[in-house]
DNA sequence: CATGAATGAGACTTCATTCAT
DNA sequence: CATGAATGAAGTCTCATTCAT
């Protein structure tokens, strides 16, 4: 202990980094058998190690689950933010639409969007962090078309972009629901609904 | 046996009751529980019966589901009928979104619809179950919308009609989801949200 | 359902025929093994049922090691009680000690006891149920000590037969301990001990 | 290295520390879990260091187990002793009984005593340490019994001295499963009992 | 000397499914 | 037709032990 630094514990990169081989493994075993189907036996062949190493990282299953929950709400919350700073709206909602279809998994997955959505109504801690992460998301939305157009707003009255900030909300949910539901659908398919929304959204 | 009419096999009455007491109480429990972690011994439980005898009329809990999913879509369906039948496409939007808050029972559940929508991925029979049902739902709607307005219909021109037919499959899809992740919200609240996101789709 | 005597139900013949082979299996495997060292599938095992069987008729593991911990307080008052309506008193206690020694499986297993009263330091509801299993076998025995001798008692002082009763448990404890550490011990050479302890408890 | 001491191996002072510190943080698990339920990194954390390092002073956690059980004894052994030293018996075995009933760490623990005692039916190394301990007892009690009371002694005859030998383990014994099994007794109340049995026990 | 990451066996428990009654 | 007892596989989790660092 004198003389020599050690790093371990909870908390050293080591660890950091073996908690990321987890989630990884975890996040494609949720993808591809949804939380309950997928074991701790996938994850762990999946993640290269022993089932019984991934509780030195996590307390339980339900951990790994709401780690990637709030992973998952993270990078919704990212896409979410890309919309308003980028110059045109419809664009990249159809950008959004297409990773969703394409499973990209650098990106919010739809599936598991729609799997913790449900499992919201039986978990509460799940159902706290859905809801605080749509209200930042919501208020977001709204600071952002309520701000002045010289400030890169859309320069709407409040009431409306708060009106529009729900309607945005539901059409992304929307479209989330549609790129499991339809797979196979051609996203430019979807193009000119997308910017014939996007237009009237907009408008002052 | 005389003088007795026997009425036995699949598809007599009595089976038809049995098939219907198993999968009211399925839907109950998947409802609460979700697919995976209800239990057919919950089911039958449910059903008042035993789980032996629900191998009678299902061939396994797989099947149970399926037919779940099969219930779930029609009433979706049935629900979005009533959409252009209605003589208020607001009011009977936010209806839906108000049944949906209330979980009423007689009509399709939100959750079930997120849960099934992500088993789509993984099951190849549910996602084209999903599919068709889609697919019915969106001709019906673009029908409507196509159709002259002497006709009970939108009278809007068929490439409009398409766009707003799937803009409004997202708005649903999208309501569906907000009924579930947040459900405590007033339902009074998206009134707005949905007359003016009305206003504008059935303009001509 | 209707004209016909079913006879199922965890209340049934059946299922405590099948209880009490749990716990026949559980007795013999808790002896061999101990509490936490004896498997669930050590008790299937020896029960010849499978593991999953049993948790139909135990909640689990805790729920067999309770009922064997009752088991074994019952026999123990039973041995106590023995002692109170035999005529020799010394020959009785000696018998029980015989008994102790050969492992006799009709009676208390001396090292469960001693395992079981270490475990009550440990668990609350075993705690409890040893301790009021005491307060029964002591009043009883003041009792008896406090009868007349005409009524089959030893006629004694209350404060003196409280002092005896006491005394006798200590002792017959204290047996049980010599049983499990000294297995090998002849049963014969306690006899003096034993009648000597024995003149003078009873001595008026 | 010129000019130090290398002090190191199994036998060095440093080493008997060590082993000091993992037996302390052993018996206090065993103590508060039993012998089975107490983990190997419950003492690694109790004697604040690694898992891994205990192997280095013990081959396993049988070793430590026998090793607290010699402790036990030797800690048994030592209040034994203090009784046939004391000049006041009652007072000497009432104390050691309050000491037992306080969990006083510094004398042998009546819950570890019982469940060693247990274990010794399945372990035949602790069996033979157990009887060789209580051969060990009983002689020098015996002995005491039987030298001169010039000597210190009681003066009784050898045979009498041998059958009131193992009378006063049994009782001795007794008070131990009593310490576990009342442990919110009175110590007082037990003054009497144990005093009576005295003034006989020693009486020529 | 010391760490604690890693493993593999095994513990308890649940559950879909079958089948004798 | 109906039951629920029974099984076997599988799931979550723990833990003694080893070993690279």
């Amino acid at each position: 202990m004198i003389g020599r630094t050690v790093c371990t514990g909870k908390d050293s990169p080591r660890a950091e980094v073996q908690r990321e081989r987890i989630l990884c493994a975890a996040q494609k075993c949720f993808i591809e058998h949804g939380f309950h189907a997928a074991s701790m036996a996938n994850i762990a062949a999946a993640a290269q190690m022993s089932a019984g190493l991934m509780y030195r990282y996590f307390e339980n299953k339900s951990a790994i689950v709401k780690a990637i929950v709030e992973r998952q709400l993270q990078d919704g919350r990212a896409q979410i933010e890309q919309l308003h700073t980028s110059a045109d709206l419809a664009a990249s909602i159809l950008q959004t639409y297409r990773l969703w279809l394409a499973r990209d998994p650098s990106v919010m997955n739809p599936a598991l969007y729609l799997e913790m959505s449900a499992e919201a109504t039986r978990d509460p801690q799940i159902a706290a962090a859905l809801q605080e992460s749509d209200e930042r998301i919501f208020e977001a939305l709204q600071a952002w078309m309520a701000r002045d157009r010289d400030d890169r707003g859309l320069g709407l009255p409040p009431d409306i972009a708060s009106r529009r900030a729900h309607l945005l909300m539901q059409v992304w949910n929307g479209l989330a629901v549609s790129a499991v539901r339809r797979p196979n659908q051609d996203p430019a398919a979807m193009r000119d609904v997308i910017e014939q929304f996007v237009n009237r959204l907009v408008m002052p």
